[in-house]
RNA sequence: GCUCCCAUCGUCUAGCGGUCUAGGACGCCGCCCUUUCACGGCGGAAACACGGGUUCGAGUCCCGUUGGGAGUGCCA
């Protein structure tokens, strides 16, 4: 590999920062760290009626959450369109590309045509050797390439090895529209060109395209750089990860209370492993990243290993790493308000105090904001019912109002004290600690669907026995 | 339809001709630990899509079948 290698990440400003985008960004940047090489960022937005400003700024939000960071300004597409011109004209008068008059309708019937006999829907190369002065009047032509009418095109992929494409397949594409403008085929090559990238690496939906640029490459006489179409990622249907398989982008994962450092582990190991290695640190990631050991599969996405892979670093992280990626979580509940209202006071402090048992405990960080529910909850809220809720037989309930009762003529409530009454009720009945002690427990501390015990607490007076149960119960 | 790509447990994957009665992880099921839930420990069920070759020997190489996927725009 090289020492000076460029990549680049050239997402469309149409959406967020996908899933599938991400792990583009994190394979183009960890190929530029591991050699000390350059990412470059560019966004494509040739397409002005579904480009947004929002759309930018997500994309930003999302590579910097996810410490993905580039070099340089990020560079519009759009704003470089003369360049494209100037390059289509370019080929324009080497011969390399030609001025096309078939209007829309003609082009549909084309294809339906072909398609009804059963050929390769493409252009026929109608305007490829007519006279310019045969051009109609009053009609805007597009400019496209004249591509090689025989032989093959062969793209060398890192990823996909040798993959040849008759050109028979590969028709004289658009490169320039009939507003002038130029269109990402030929905007994409100029840019890579200019910007000195030297390793294309994208979602292998790009293969064909990357045959179609070699095109222009060729054409220009421009040395094509090295190529790499990664895999996409597929829903858990087995299809093209999309809208309808649920949350997209990298705002998203964030919302679901991710942790950045999971959601890349978990990125990177689709489509590329390293050993049996599961848990790999950003600096190892840098070190044993190969582009050339990519799978050429698809991988399918899956939640709960990600979760799992969260948990694991939820445990890891400090609880001031976890507090201050809080706010960010919190902000998007709907509750949120109420939630961080309540943390400016003395749940604050409960709060804070039984972070490390909640931290340990949850998959994610709204998991974590939801088992301190009891925290939060409004009091007083009825406690019998919510304790009967917990167990649906009916002697389990039957021993949980009994275990409630004797709890209830508790005075200190401490833990041994609590302790010692479940102990003696379980010796007593020969039950299983777990049946009995699960549900009691959980109407207790309020977890679960019963935010119970607690509000007895308070409705006794009984403050500071919150703070300690938290601690010595760890909850 | 056509072009291209892919094919190991449910999922992510290890495997780069013999050490594979196929390993790890997530998930799942037991057991242990535990005053709850987790964590942790131990154990279990679970895969080389199918058919032909090549070879002394194939999960590993070749071909076909089947099954997935992507592309097929004056979108990117």
């Amino acid at each position: 590999m090289s020492k000076n290698i460029v990549t680049r990440f050239a997402p469309s400003p149409t959406g967020f920062l996908h899933i599938g985008g991400a792990r583009t960004a994190l394979f183009n940047w960890l190929m530029a760290q591991k050699v000390g090489g350059k990412m470059l960022l560019r966004i494509e937005d040739t397409d002005r009626a579904r480009s947004t400003q929002e759309a930018v700024d997500a994309i930003v939000d999302g590579l910097s959450w996810l410490g993905l960071t580039w070099d340089g300004d990020p560079v519009s597409q759009f704003a470089r369109a003369d360049r494209h011109r100037e390059i289509a004209h370019m080929l324009l008068d080497s011969g390399h590309a030609y001025r096309c008059y078939a209007s829309p309708a003609e082009l549909e019937e084309m294809r339906e045509a072909a398609r009804a006999s059963g050929a390769q829907p493409r252009y026929d190369g109608r305007w490829r050797d007519r006279d310019p002065s045969e051009a109609p009047e009053g009609i805007d032509p597009v400019i496209r390439i004249k591509s090689p009418a025989h032989g093959k095109t062969t793209i060398d992929d890192r990823v996909q090895g040798n993959v040849e494409f008759p050109n028979d397949d590969l028709d004289d594409f658009v490169i320039m529209r009939s507003d002038g403008t130029p269109t990402y085929m030929l905007a994409v090559v100029v840019d890579d060109h200019d910007m000195g990238v030297t390793h294309v690496v994208r979602g292998d939906d790009h293969l064909t395209n990357a045959a179609r640029q070699k095109i222009i490459y060729d054409a220009l006489a421009w040395e094509e750089p090295v190529w790499a179409h990664i895999p996409l990622i597929h829903g858990p249907d087995g299809a093209k990860l999309s809208k309808r398989h649920g949350a997209l982008g990298a705002e998203a994962y964030r919302a679901m209370g991710f942790l950045p450092q999971a959601l890349r582990n978990y990125l990177v190991r689709l489509g590329w492993s390293h050993g049996d290695d599961e848990i790999i640190s950003l600096a190892q990631m840098v070190e044993w990243f190969d582009i050339d050991d990519v799978n050429k599969g698809a991988a399918r996405f899956d939640v709960q290993k990600l979760e799992a892979l969260n948990a694991h670093y939820m445990r890891e992280a400090s609880v001031d790493e976890i507090v201050s990626s809080l706010p960010a979580v919190i902000a998007t509940l709907e509750i949120g308000a109420d939630i961080t209202e309540a943390l400016a006071g003395e749940k604050g402090q409960w709060f804070q105090a039984a972070m490390p048992a909640l931290k340990d405990r949850a998959k994610t960080l709204v998991q974590l904001i939801e088992s301190a529910g009891f925290i939060f909850a409004n009091r007083p809220i009825p406690f019998d019912e919510k304790a009967r809720g917990l167990v649906d037989d009916d002697q389990a309930q039957a021993h949980l109002v009994a275990l409630h009762a004797r709890l209830s003529e508790i005075d200190t409530w401490d833990h041994d004290s609590i302790a010692n009454v479940i102990k003696a009720y379980v010796e007593e009945t020969g039950l299983k600690m777990g049946k009995v002690v699960q549900p009691v427990r959980a109407s207790l501390t309020g977890q679960g669907s019963s935010p119970g015990a607690f509000d007895v607490l308070q409705a006794l007076g009984k403050e500071e026995s919150l703070a300690r149960i938290s601690d010595q119960l760890r909850l």
